[in-house]
DNA sequence: TCAGTAATTATGCAAGCGTATAATTAGCCT
DNA sequence: AGGCTAATTATACGCTTGCATAATTACTGA
């Protein structure tokens, strides 16, 4: 007769918590194939069962961990905004350099998305959020960019085209940075990214 | 005593081809997980074991449906290029239209990249095939940045930093593209990506 | 034409998967 | 203090997976 494993009770919001988190990963870590509801409930500390506990089906848990890691990351991106500065231009340029280096873009944060975008087509929900998430962070550019140009008092520019390309742009570095960080100098994507939107936007960002 | 199912001698290429094709096509509709050797026998219209006779691993299947993958993509890109025009602006005009558009941009080629962007970070094999067609592409865009640039005399730019950042801007459209594609106007992302260009490198690029 | 051989099918196995369900126990309430 | 109940553990089942191995058969070439 061995002795049945002891255990604590934790309220359920730390509970669904801590399974998210030992999701999230363990995706991270070895992808989706590698969060089997053995190896989340071991990450988490619980033994498998509890898992059915607190979350009907593992692909619940797999969408309401999706949400977590979505909403904060823009949270992240978000929450520097208010320690940047009010000059336009420098505020521009710090939060280009926030978005293409640690703790933004990291081969973990990637890996997760990267995960996260071969849902996208197949699962509604997770459109969804991610085209929340993307246009979120878009208009936030667009309305840096506009205030950046109006600075020099250009106010006619199409700033939706420029919003479009200053994303796209921010995305594959970031995903360059996340997939082959070896390739690239210390700062030398912070660097470029700036000059990038400089010319971009035909303005004299400063770099940090 | 039901018959064994009757069968043909197919070349060894053929056969290679087939299994990577079903196996492409498995993952674009349902993803990794839907690509059981099971699955891709029965779409390339074989037994499962044969697959264990041409990949010795599964694995090895998956690294070598990548590279065809990846290799298409970029031959796709580059395929038009004997037909691009000698002038150095409208070649490399015609060059970002056709990244940023089908066949080159659709929801199947972004959404095989994303699977396999998930593989590259844990799989040595696939970090490398990464490696050299992100490198390649990178490379050839940077060619016809510098070649453009020399139109106008200008020959000392840091055209590496150039390539790194057109090659981002391309890719962050081409993903949208294809994650999105009901985001963006008939053309638009085309419209985009030469002025970002124009932009980026202060060249008038024509406009098809 | 027919024997040899490599390509292909058929069968089976061990491991891991998600999930269902029953047994236990920690912590709260009175 | 001591029962109630929900949180947690334990066990087990049925499926699917990748892979190994044996049996067959289509083609080749002498």
């Amino acid at each position: 007769m061995t002795p049945r494993r002891p255990f604590q009770r934790v309220g359920e919001e730390a509970r669904r918590a801590a399974l998210i988190e030992a999701t999230l990963d363990l995706i991270a870590e070895g992808g989706p194939q590698a969060a089997t509801v053995r190896a989340i409930a071991l990450r988490a500390g619980v033994t498998p069962g509890l898992i059915r506990h607190y979350f009907a089906t593992k692909e619940d848990l797999v969408a309401a961990a999706h949400e977590v890691l979505m909403t904060g990351l823009t949270e992240a991106s978000a929450a520097r905004l208010g320690e940047l500065p009010d000059d336009p231009l420098s505020r521009l340029s710090e939060f280009l350099a926030n978005a293409v280096s640690p703790p933004v873009a990291d081969p973990r944060s990637v890996a997760l998305w990267a995960a996260s975008m071969q849902l996208v087509p197949r699962d509604e929900a997770m459109r969804r959020v991610h085209e929340a998430t993307y246009l979120g962070f878009r208009d936030r550019l667009e309305a840096m960019i506009a205030e950046a140009l109006a600075t020099t008092g250009r106010r006619d520019e199409d700033t939706r085209a420029l919003a479009i390309a200053g994303n796209a742009l921010l995305d594959g570095l970031w995903i360059e940075a996340g997939a082959l960080p070896d390739h690239f100098r210390e700062g030398e994507l912070k660097s470029i990214a700036i000059k990038a939107f400089s010319r971009l936007l035909s303005l004299d960002l400063p770099e940090g």
